[in-house]
DNA sequence: GTTCATATTCGAAGCGCTTCGATTCCCCTT
DNA sequence: AAGGGGAATCGAAGCGCTTCGAATATGAAC
């Protein structure tokens, strides 16, 4: 193995000059800097991250928990993960990967073992366990969701509350009177997930504001589910003339189950959604953007200006952004391949 | 930070009988050993990673390389990775997340600066780069898919030639002697990916052995193209009453654009697919499994074999298994959420 | 009581890097 | 010409752990 010693004796300086080549941080010459560089890159040499994170007390690695459990998304979580660990790289850092199953004991034994320097935990419910054991440890955190009370932590996340209300904005101000809502599964609800009822909310308090008739139901991932939803909304909402879906799953369905209804999109009903701009493409709709990539990338420098003893805002809410389309929607179409 | 002389302290005895109790590699008696373990927990004490790392140069770190591509099934890598993180856990090892976008040079660092102990790397296609790259690394890999010359290395997969003749072979012997084949989207074929024309090239020779007629075309993941396929293959096969289909992502639009054509399942047409279990349940499609936990499982631990200087066989394929269901297909199905 | 194997435990030497006073060198000032 | 002030570099200590030869204790054997 090549180490720092290697490289200075190549270069003629001293380890210490080395060093600080590579941080940067002590002013070193050009013409020093520059022969050091050239050892390093004749010799291969990798700094050896162990001795490293022992010396300075940083590991460069950030760890990310990502909940793997039913009713996650997985298009979204792989666009975020990707954009994370793209992200992390931009800062020099490596991204170590942990599931919520492992538990606090996982998140003690890795920030006590200094194997990682900050916690990147994703999907954060309303009254999330995790946020306790985030408190007592000593490292940083980002949270992506947020807890109903965020004070003293560093949240991340989509102001799906401004999402739901702006798609009944849109909709009213295209002259609709009459507006149904279909959402996550109802398990999503029960398990008093964040991102779900915040939406349902300013969907809910827009409606209101707006002088708009609506309902609101919970769809599970089957076609049959779908179908009786979309059945019952029609004879709550005989007028309904649009319809706000927050559930990718089943969004390829909801066409469909219209039409069985003699039902036209977008001739009798305006379909429109909140989810991944991708997702949205392909089905031709209008939607409120879900931009994992931007979560990931703005939850890991949240993180590094932690990690830099920057202070950080509690809680960091994405404005809603509405993606217009026009047009005839497809008649179906989950896509299984949202990465590019 | 607890370190392990202040265990050694507290239990009295040396910092080196510590490091024996956890590791185990000297012989310590009962009762010191249970002293030193109610230390440990009194104190909070967790070794540190990078010190272990640099006197040890073991890391227990696997890197895992995920190819974040088109065409990549989200699902299949889900179960994936949260297979391969909690079996990694039982090893006493911690998870680095890679993205195959990070290349050569990513490997190298990684591998050079003693940041993980061995590499995963999914998704190898027949002409794979990074095969090259993993050769030349001094660092144990195991693969998950196989190149053309799988020679010293180590590559786990299914055994996907098998599987495609195993379809065959089933409904071959329930009668059916005109067989379609709706496979994956072109630009899979294209990439030279092992397992879709490993899967083809088993129906294909199969379908020959047991005179049965056959077909196969790839199918891109839109409805419409789902939609002209099938009108394709129903016209080169006039008697055609089975479809095998190898492509998930659109394994829901089959049944409907069979049925758009006059063809009803299973009355017409015996339908059956070569995916993820949980995803034909839903389905109740009978289909060859795709055992991307027991992949993830087994790849594991044959890299923590190979870390252990043990010998490892060049290719592991698992074989294939049927799980036969009888009954109604649903009219639809894509489900966006397989994780429990 | 002494000796010798056996079973445990101790102590010190590093692993490769960062960090921080100390040192050198050079140029500018008085 | 002597002194002072920076800028660049050096040298050594130490981060927390493992490891290996050495030391100690415990019994058994004589």
């Amino acid at each position: 193995m090549v180490t720092i010693v290697d490289v200075a004796k190549h270069a003629g300086v001293a380890p210490s000059t080395v060093s600080y080549v590579l941080t940067g941080k002590r002013p070193i010459s050009a013409q020093t800097s520059v022969r050091v560089r050239e050892s390093i890159q004749s010799l291969g040499y990798h700094p050896h991250a162990g001795a490293r994170a022992l010396a300075s007390s940083r590991t460069n690695v950030l760890a990310l928990v990502l909940p793997l459990r039913e009713g996650v998304q997985l298009p979204v979580v792989m666009r975020f993960v990707t954009s994370v660990v793209s992200t992390a790289r931009e800062q020099d850092m490596d991204v170590l990967l942990m599931t919520a199953a492992q538990g606090a004991d996982g998140l003690r034994r890795v920030a006590g073992g200094a194997g990682a320097d900050g916690f990147l935990l994703m999907d954060v419910g309303l009254d999330d366990e995790r946020v306790q054991v985030v408190r007592e440890l000593d490292r940083p955190a980002v949270l992506i969701g947020h807890p109903a009370a965020a004070a003293g932590l560093t949240c991340v996340d989509l102001d799906f509350e401004a999402a739901g209300a702006r798609c009944v904005e849109h909709l009213a101000g295209l002259g609709h009177r009459s507006i149904g809502f279909l959402g996550a599964p109802g398990v999503v609800y029960a398990r008093n997930t964040g991102y779900a009822q915040r939406t349902l909310a300013g969907f809910s308090t827009a409606a209101m504001r707006r002088g708009v008739v609506s309902t609101a139901l919970p769809a599970e991932p089957r076609y049959d589910s779908v179908h009786a939803v979309v059945r019952t909304l029609l004879r709550e909402l005989p007028q309904m003339s649009a319809l706000v879906v927050h559930n990718e799953a089943v969004l390829g369905w909801v066409v469909e189950c219209l039409r069985a209804e003699g039902r036209r999109v977008p001739d009798d009903v305006t379909l429109m959604a909140i989810c991944p701009d991708e997702l949205a493409e392909r089905m031709r709709l209008t939607c409120v953007r879900l931009p994992a990539d931007v979560l990931g990338r703005c939850a890991v420098e949240l993180l590094v200006a932690k990690l830099n003893g920057q202070k950080t805002p509690a809680l960091t809410l994405l404005p809603p952004e509405l993606s217009s389309r026009t047009g005839r929607a497809f008649p179906s179409g989950i896509p299984g391949k949202l990465i590019p």
